[in-house]
DNA sequence: CTGATGCCTGACAACGTTGTCGTGATAAAG
DNA sequence: CTTTATCACGACAACGTTGTCAGGCATCAG
């Protein structure tokens, strides 16, 4: 039943115990045949009565290669962006039995560049990233030891490198197209920073779908650099301030268009002015109105990425491709609002 | 700048490419002092050479003990609460450069026992535990072994160990009393399965309110087992149509709120039934009424529990003792609907 | 010039495990 | 009864790293 001591027992303690050679342990643990019955029920009866543990780091040590482990980092575990990506990711691991290290990057290359090294000297075998730096190139020798890396949501730079993501500027497009289809002339664009990608590219899709319906870019409603919900509401309260306001609003992340709702509720318009946002947020369907959204689905892209890198993992041998998954617009109410 | 080679660099190939011997590299790696200027020079460029990367598992070994490495189980890693503890400790965690592993349990108690082997396999340091099952004594070999164990949102069984929980009875109680003092007598209550504990307590603490005011406790109004919102709906909606329905309802979970709120919404006594729910959620504001709910807060629960862990990872010497963290109830209209 | 002192450096063993190979015993075949 | 094959088991080295210790060299005091 286990002693008072602290060292943990090895091997070597359960062969003693047992009677047995090292060896004979190992063949044992590791279900190898060729033990008598006998021995086995020794060494067996040895391991629980020592409460002995295998050393993985050991094991791995001696066998040379895999450790039976990945890296997924990725912007911000506690939202739920990030953590139903990790989630997806964990549950295609789960079924290898292979375990997984995450860390937000909150969008600090430096960080990203920390944890991912600190992560490859724990000899992970694979890795899944949302990359952060404009440069990743210091992946690239152990890609060529044979790291398997997989970008998610966003493009990585200086290696090539498989990348799964979603139709940002196709999704922006239709949300800005089912505006201006609805009569809108004055649509506001939300978005974060330019320098993240997602926001650049949701950005160029409203251009795109201003564009479309030849409708002129009003500079100061194509508001980006917003990085929170109150940003985003006081954006909105400018913006309302002006003699022709925006008559519809295409918000570029979740948070934004939550942003967005409470600046029009502060000013009484929430039932005249459409919002379409990108990326749904559990209760969309229960804010009067209920929000239109552009929906993309995380679980999925997670879940594909996963997939792609346990194939190379595995040994699959594929060429660097970008996979861009659709986006689904979802009609709620509050895009189908006709201008006033 | 690298090569085609697929073996990784060893500080034996670094040591024989800059001249010197293994325990020079080692030294210069390890940012040792007594070393020349010429040779730490030669060392790094060696390094950079070969693109050398530290085998971390390798010095482990060979330092004995700590891996800086800890595991973090929890319910759900898509949720918020999951995903927002787990990002708590992280925080912690990334500070003092300790890795983290995660993994969900989905209320399985035998993941919880396949995954917390693996990683103790894997020679974790420390491990943040929202346990599962019934009985966590399979880990008292580990912690006499000197893994450092906390118990996070519920208490585990069969060990010892220190816990981080908030005060789900106390929360529940003065929601129940917050409804009752408004004149409420019929107040219903939603809760998962008693098998859970935070269930059970936020039940209790229910009947504790109730009590309080001498109200009679209804059966059917106290729905016990409910998994995911839709069941909560549907509950709800089977009160409703009671002769003599709840003018008032404790949602023991947010999901369960939501799902409260829809059936509310359906047969449109959104405006007249109150409601309170345990947990806050983004957008409880947002909602009209805007949500009354009992706040946990979250991210100080996971900040309390990670640095209870590391207090003990660097050797504080505690007895385990139970941390039972306030809730706070945010009034914000759906409780504060009076009896019609 | 000798001995002591200090500084660099490297040889070696060890961490816990497993692959390789050899040994002895037993069984099967001649 | 001898030869060969088979089987169970163990000795040993190695994975990549670092702690220990000893040796070489230069410096400095006597």
């Amino acid at each position: 039943m286990g002693q008072n001591i602290h060292r943990r027992a090895t091997i070597k303690d359960v062969a003693s115990a047992a009677g047995v050679s090292l060896k004979t342990v190992s063949r044992v643990i590791n279900n190898e045949a060729g033990v008598s019955d006998d021995l086995v029920r020794r060494v067996e009866h040895a391991v629980l009565e020592l409460d002995y543990r295998h050393n993985l780091a050991a094991s791995n040590l001696r066998r040379g290669q895999r450790t039976a482990s990945i890296g997924v980092l990725l912007h911000d575990l506690g939202n739920s962006f990030s953590g139903t990506l990790l989630r997806a990711i964990e549950d295609q691991a789960r079924s290898r039995r292979i375990a997984v290290f995450s860390a937000s990057l909150d969008d600090e290359p430096e960080r990203e560049a920390i944890l991912a090294t600190d992560l490859i000297s724990r000899r992970i075998d694979g890795l899944v990233l949302m990359p952060t730096g404009n440069d990743q190139s210091y992946l690239l020798a152990d890609i060529r030891a044979g790291l398997a890396v997989f970008a998610v949501d966003r493009p990585a730079n200086g290696v090539e490198i498989g990348t799964v993501v979603v139709d940002n500027a196709g999704g922006a497009r239709e949300a800005t197209a089912h505006l201006a289809a609805r009569g809108h002339h004055r649509i506001a664009c939300l978005t974060d920073s330019d320098s993240i990608w997602t926001a650049a590219q949701r950005r160029q899709g409203y251009l795109d779908g201003l564009t479309e319906y030849s409708l002129p870019l009003v500079p100061e409603f194509a508001v980006s650099g917003l990085t929170t919900a109150d940003q985003a509401t006081s954006a909105v309260l400018t913006m309302m301030r002006d003699p022709a306001p925006p008559t519809a609003i295409f918000a570029g992340r979740n948070d934004l268009t939550i942003g967005a709702v409470r600046a029009l509720r502060e000013v009484g318009k929430q039932d005249r002015i459409a919002v379409v946002g990108f990326d749904d947020f559990p209760t969309s369907d229960l804010l009067t109105p209920a929000i239109t959204v552009v929906r993309q689905d995380v679980h999925a892209t997670g879940a594909y990425v996963a997939n792609l890198l346990f194939a190379r993992m595995e040994g699959a041998v594929t060429a660097p491709e970008r996979v861009v998954l659709p986006t689904t617009l979802v009609p709620r109410g509050s895009g189908e609002l006709l201008p006033t």
